[in-house]
DNA sequence: CGATGTTGGCC
DNA sequence: ATTATGG
DNA sequence: CCATAATGGCCAACATCG
């Protein structure tokens, strides 16, 4: 169906792709098949089960693009290309498929829940070309490569056109980013080991070295998984820490003695020094590298060899040695040709807490203790430079995580992250031996102003609120302050959304505004100026606390109140 | 040309 | 990032 | 305990609009 000529290919240089192998002609509607039946059930070991069954039946090297997609992505982790495609691009081209107005998609949309749906309402019954894999690999391809919607809006009408109606669901999903069948990376790495009759601890090595599980499954069923080569210049899995409610939880959690060190206020990343070649990768292995030439010049007198893990923060022009929240960090980031004037204005560090390899050797799989050793020894104390290391201390107790959590909030710090010092590296797990400890955060008490339908699951309930503070003890005027979405139960959600319904003021599509009665608690990490709000401020990481049934609205919290919360100037 | 809309990626 | 949910 | 879904706020890039 697409050609598979000239622009399939172009996108090559920005990201080296692992090839997965000639396309494949095994239908495609086996696959959809496969998801769909993924998605009707709950049952974790079922899901797995379908997979490993569907992917144990392709005989096709090429079918390798199957793996990758059950994960929801149509590209691997460690490719940077994106389709850029949404609802402006899909609800179009599906009117035009299904010969119904724009108005039609959206009102379905709402009572569906998804895009996905609707594509497989509007296009049931349709027979379908008989898509392979390969012309869906393919399409996927021509999409990332068309540089303007329209061209990508006609690649995906195309795409939609030769596909049968229960093929078109699961493709929309893909297109739109998101399958939703209750299966991503982790289910398919077992379902991978179990379809090639492998341990699932060589899958899990391997995904986390390619980033790609169409290679990890190729490679599962060739026998060369062992092959998947640690190369620096190719980011890995980032080890993840697990949130812990207080500092009894961390002390009871690891054994003694421990590893703490600041929760830096930045963003994750993995700095790699090859010769003179430096590049930067975030956690989702995306390349940084651009945004940040002054720490490419510093990670240049490292010497080479070298994988460090550490977070890129925003330090003070004043002072490099103190840290500045993560909002200044914010317009450093996602830029491809910084002016040097921003560099000077907002001044960056990458503060170093591991080393995955050294001297171009990987030492990962070492105790904690081990590749701290061999950090110190590349990276410099100094606390001011670029590249600098981040500062650690033992603790054995509670108490003593306390006294460090203090600090580490009076230097600027998010709060703590604490190590069991036996530990190898992890790769893109999110495992006990590393635990993170954020601060107790204050509460507002806020009243419901705006609710809005969710989607997915939650279709059918208002899910996503908007609350507002009063204007002062004299005016009640209410201001809006923040959205928050999680925090109340499914049943909270069902029983809200009926008092919501009955306070209807205003409606347009599946927002609503609603007379200002309901009473939430609801929590953040901080409370920042913006303009999004009318308040002149916003939260970050609103969640619901509580439904406090028994406050009036005459008595929640005022603008002075978040004002006085509000972080300013350097901290 | 600047403003706006869409998408994607950080936390 | 976060919380709720269910295997 | 683990994996998954659904979603906040900020910001940059890029295409398109006016």
């Amino acid at each position: 169906m697409t050609d598979p000529q000239l622009p399939l290919f172009a996108a090559e240089a920005a990201a080296p792709r692992v090839a997965t192998g000639r396309p494949s002609a095994a239908p495609f509607a086996a696959w959809a098949a496969t998801a769909e039946a993924v998605r009707a059930t709950r049952a974790r070991r079922e899901k797995g089960r379908l997979v490993a069954t569907y992917l144990a039946s392709l005989d096709d090297p090429g079918g390798a693009v199957a793996a990758r997609w059950f994960a929801g992505a149509p590209f691997a982790e460690a490719d940077a290309r994106t389709l850029r495609i949404g609802r402006a691009t899909l609800w179009p081209a599906l009117a035009a498929l299904a010969g119904v107005e724009r108005e039609r998609i959206a009102e379905r949309r709402l009572a569906l829940g998804s895009t996905a749906a609707v594509a497989g309402e509007l296009l049931a019954g349709r027979r379908g070309a008989g898509l392979s894999l390969g012309d869906v690999h393919w399409a996927f391809e021509a999409i990332a490569a068309a540089r303007h919607a329209a061209g990508r809006e006609a690649l995906v009408r195309a795409l939609l056109a030769a596909a049968s109606g229960a093929e078109a669901g699961v493709l929309v999903a893909l297109l739109g980013g998101g399958l939703r069948i209750g299966l991503l990376a982790a289910q398919v790495e077992d379902a991978i080991a179990a379809a090639a009759a492998v341990a699932l601890d060589a899958v899990r090595d391997a995904h986390a070295l390619s980033g790609d599980l169409g290679e990890v499954f190729r490679r599962a069923r060739a026998g060369t998984l062992a092959e998947t080569v640690f190369a620096i210049g190719r980011p890995v899995g980032f080890m993840l820490a697990q949130p812990k409610p207080t500092p009894d939880a961390v002390a009871a959690a690891l054994d003694a003695p421990f590893v703490l060190e600041a929760k830096y206020d930045g963003i994750r990343a993995q700095l790699h020094v090859q010769d003179n070649a430096v590049r930067l990768f975030s956690r989702t292995r995306e390349d940084l590298t651009p945004a940040f030439p002054d720490l490419v010049r510093a990670g240049r007198a490292l010497g080479a060899g070298l994988v460090l893990d550490g977070e890129v923060i925003a330090v003070r022009p004043d002072d490099p040695a103190r840290i500045a929240p993560f909002r200044h960090l914010q317009p450093r980031l996602g830029r491809t040709a910084p002016a040097a004037a921003l560099l000077r204005e907002i001044p960056v560090a990458f503060v170093a807490f591991d080393a995955l390899a050294v001297g171009g050797e990987r030492i990962a799989l070492a105790p904690w203790r081990e590749r701290r050793s061999a950090l110190e020894e590349h990276v410099p104390l100094d606390v001011a430079a670029p590249i600098r290391l981040a500062p650690f201390r033992w603790a054995s107790d509670a108490a003593t995580v306390i006294e460090a959590f203090t600090a580490a909030r009076a230097t600027g710090h998010e709060g703590l992250v604490a190590k069991d010092p036996d530990a190898s590296y992890a790769a893109g797990r999110r495992g006990g031996r590393w635990l993170k400890l954020k601060a107790a955060a204050a509460t507002l008490d806020v009243v419901v102003t705006a609710a809005e339908r969710g989607n997915g699951r939650r279709a059918a309930v208002l899910s996503d609120l908007t609350f507002a503070v009063r204007a002062s003890d004299t005016d009640d005027t209410l201001l809006d302050v923040g959205k928050a979405y999680t925090g109340l139960t499914d049943a909270e959600l069902v029983a809200l959304t009926a008092t919501l319904e009955s306070l209807v003021r205003e409606r347009r599509g599946g927002w609503q505004r609603v007379e200002p009665a309901v009473v939430l608690e609801v929590t953040f990490d901080l409370v920042q100026a913006s303009p999004r709000h009318a308040s002149g401020y916003a939260l970050r990481f609103p969640r619901i606390v509580r439904w406090r049934m028994d406050k009036p609205v005459s008595e929640i919290d005022t603008l002075s109140r978040v004002r006085a919360l509000a972080g300013d100037g350097w901290m």
